[in-house]
DNA sequence: GGGCTGACCTACT
DNA sequence: CAGTAGGCCAGCC
């Protein structure tokens, strides 16, 4: 209780690193769909700015966290750029044309592998 | 107190 | 499929 000392303009932050957090390994969310799950649709651009404050000692799986284009949203010029797509790579996330699909990869995805209980590919 | 910026989204052309 | 326009809201100068 004593180390959230943080002004109430980062505490709505919190929450979308909670989210974050939730998204299970191989899958991606858009910032809408976070920002949604946050608790405010509106707040897509919120969103982005929350991973940029992300801090590493919350292990905030921000490299899963995409635009609704499937794309990475970081500009090149940055190196988490690069990092994001090796990261994503790595939990097992397919880039096609340098996108990724939000049809398997998605949350509706997820969901719908999750009733069905199999593969993607049906 | 006012105005610009932004890891965005949706819709239309 | 690509490009343009409008909207939305918190942070910063």
């Amino acid at each position: 209780m004593s180390e959230n000392k943080a002004k109430p303009d980062r505490n709505w932050a919190r929450q979308v690193w909670k989210v974050v957090c939730d998204i299970p390994p191989g899958h991606v969310l858009t910032y809408g769909e976070v920002a949604r799950l946050s608790g405010m649709p509106r707040a897509a651009r919120r969103v982005s700015q929350a991973m940029r404050w992300a801090p590493r000692s919350m292990k905030v799986p921000w490299h899963r966290v995409i635009n609704a284009q499937g794309k990475i949203s970081i500009p090149a010029d940055s190196p988490w750029h690069k990092k994001q797509k090796q990261m994503l790579q790595e939990e097992g996330v397919v880039f096609l044309r340098g996108k990724v699909d939000l049809d398997k990869y998605g949350y509706q995805g997820a969901v719908d592998r999750l009733l069905w209980g199999g593969p993607v590919g049906e």
